[in-house]
DNA sequence: CTGAAAGCGCTTACAG
DNA sequence: CTGAAAGCGCTTACAG
């Protein structure tokens, strides 16, 4: 009764019937007489039997996969990965599989021009770019990808004119509720860490909230307590060494990401000083690493089940022809250590 | 001159020649001239053509994809998952696209067991598991992953009598190394927390270094300063807390994994004791976090890389039919603070 | 409610 | 070196 790799030709002639009628019961059509499909699945569950998926796939045009195309800015030295991610891959997985798609992971460099390829192989009906980086650079291949008619939902702000559609955090907020919060704990000279240039979109609105809220402290803010740096620990070793030896003091650090804070906190302390004593701090992300470091940081946090929500059910509607609208969703401020509130 | 959805048989058309000899030109076939073969390359690229992985897929019975399926063994309270994983997810794909095969994502709990349903759907060519736990349970699993002709290999130990094939890290000989090197630096009343069970064997293989090591130095390994504990931080900082108030004296600790040694480091501190100073600890993993937590974690580290080529060479050598060997890698002492050798 | 038939786009023996 | 033809295993109009 066994058969080595069943067919649906197999079940018909197992069930009496027409292989087009297990197809159909199989996809449970409301076409065929319930007691013929419940015979029909019974005999595939004995079988072990599952749907050639390139069969189908080619059939309809469709290969119900997502292509997740995670590209990061190691620049070789610094090979850690953005961990918020992980949590973000799991998210992704189950928001997907709860919609019948698979994920087809890449990590490739997004220098590598073979994102079309994915959708134009019929192996996934779909795009979803996760990274952090230089968005202008991607700028060129966001609109190859929108021109080739790829369905793409892109991890991140809603930028003016970019290509395709986008999920992501609302960044402005967010360094506008960190000030706030460091704000209402007395702090008045508050540092900024961070990337504030074009390029980086994300971390300049992140800025942009720290200054409306100091503007609207009636605090101006000042150059000399901006450092730029892009997303590494080190970088935000050397920014904050930097503020530090400027001789302008501060009694309260934002740094726009995690990375940096946990840089900037090693050098806050390897000056002497007291976290969050003398300087408080708070950082942008809240990837595992945060309530780890000592003491435990600040953060705001970018909830990946939600972010992962929303870009699976982007796509899903790219796909399905529905109309789809770039969003923005709201991070949350975790109070730890490091801001002194505790 | 372009066309919507390009196939082989636009690009014969354009070229004048049969579908059958695009087919073989595009597959770099030696049987078409080189002229022909050249031209028809050119159009395909100028179509932006890529071969339908569906079509191809039917017709060869392969797919060229490799599923990752990663069960962790999150409790729910405690939902960070092991962040070794990261690099070891970037690794795999990468050596997966070198040998040309897509890596399809699944983290769905291993209760689940569809795992079958890969390979028999014709998305997979054959599959790669990761996840730390109770192997036993697995047991059963493995059984019916192999019986049902699945390929796959096993992220873990040598294990007798296990099905399949697999892929791990001399662990044995890490827990060896890394009390061979608190040995050295003087330290005498070394602890161990992890799970010694069977149902661990890669736990259970360190321990046996430990004790291998202990004894070797004309140690007698002690049960008191020995304590279970499962792969969490919170575990480690309570099976720590226990064998410090169990009064008997110790002067290092040997922590199964990272996590735990994090765990326990916290209990250390939290009691007023001094890292390394009055407490030499040494964990296992080299995860992330380990480079970042107070003193830095000494630790024994698994190369993700060839972690990653040996299992992607091993399921793609199944695929192939080619002999595989369950093999191990070992591991490597990575010394940091917390030993107390620096 | 069911069946016969077409066709999705490839790869590859077979024939020349 | 090239072409005509078969067939991989489905899904779905079309006909009854």
């Amino acid at each position: 009764m066994k058969v080595e790799n069943p067919t649906s030709r197999d079940i018909a002639d197992l069930a009496g019937v027409s292989q087009a009628t297990v197809s159909r019961a199989l996809r449970n059509s409301p076409l065929v007489r319930e007691e013929t499909r419940g015979r029909i699945q019974q005999i595939a569950r004995e079988l072990n039997y599952f749907v050639n998926r390139n069969a189908a796939g080619l059939r309809t045009q469709q290969s119900n996969t997502i292509a997740l195309l995670l590209f990061d800015e190691t620049d070789g030295t610094d090979k850690r990965m953005n961990l918020f991610f992980m949590s973000f891959l799991d998210n992704i997985t189950r928001a997907a599989a709860r919609r019948g798609y698979d994920v087809l992971l890449s990590l490739q460099q997004l220098t590598d021009d073979w994102h079309i390829e994915y959708q134009a192989s019929h192996r996934a009906d779909g795009l979803i770019l996760l990274g952090y980086g230089d968005y202008l650079e991607y700028r060129e291949k966001l609109t190859a990808l929108a021109s080739a008619n790829t369905r793409f939902m892109i991890w991140g702000p809603i930028v003016k004119d970019q290509p395709g559609h986008s999920f992501g955090c609302n960044n402005e907020h967010g360094g506008f509720q960190a000030i706030q919060h460091l704000l209402q704990l007395g702090r008045r000279q508050i540092a900024f860490i961070g990337n504030t240039s074009r390029g980086s979109p994300e971390h300049a609105a992140r800025y942009a909230g720290y200054v409306r809220a100091l503007t609207g402290a009636g605090i101006e803010p000042s150059d000399d307590l901006c450092c730029a740096a892009d997303n590494s620990e080190t970088l935000g070793y050397e920014a904050a060494q930097q503020l530090l030896r400027s001789g302008t003091p501060f009694d309260a650090l934002f740094a726009v990401t995690d990375l940096i804070a946990i840089g900037a906190m090693r050098a806050i302390k390897d000056a002497g000083l007291r976290i969050p004593e003398d300087i408080a701090v708070v950082g942008f992300d809240d990837m595992p690493l945060a309530a780890h470091v000592s003491p435990a940081l600040t953060t705001m946090q970018q909830n990946s089940r939600i972010a992962a929500e929303g870009l699976v059910k982007g796509v899903v509607g790219l796909i399905k022809g529905e109309p789809v609208e770039s969003a923005l969703m709201e991070p949350e401020l975790i109070v730890r250590e490091s801001c002194g509130a505790k």
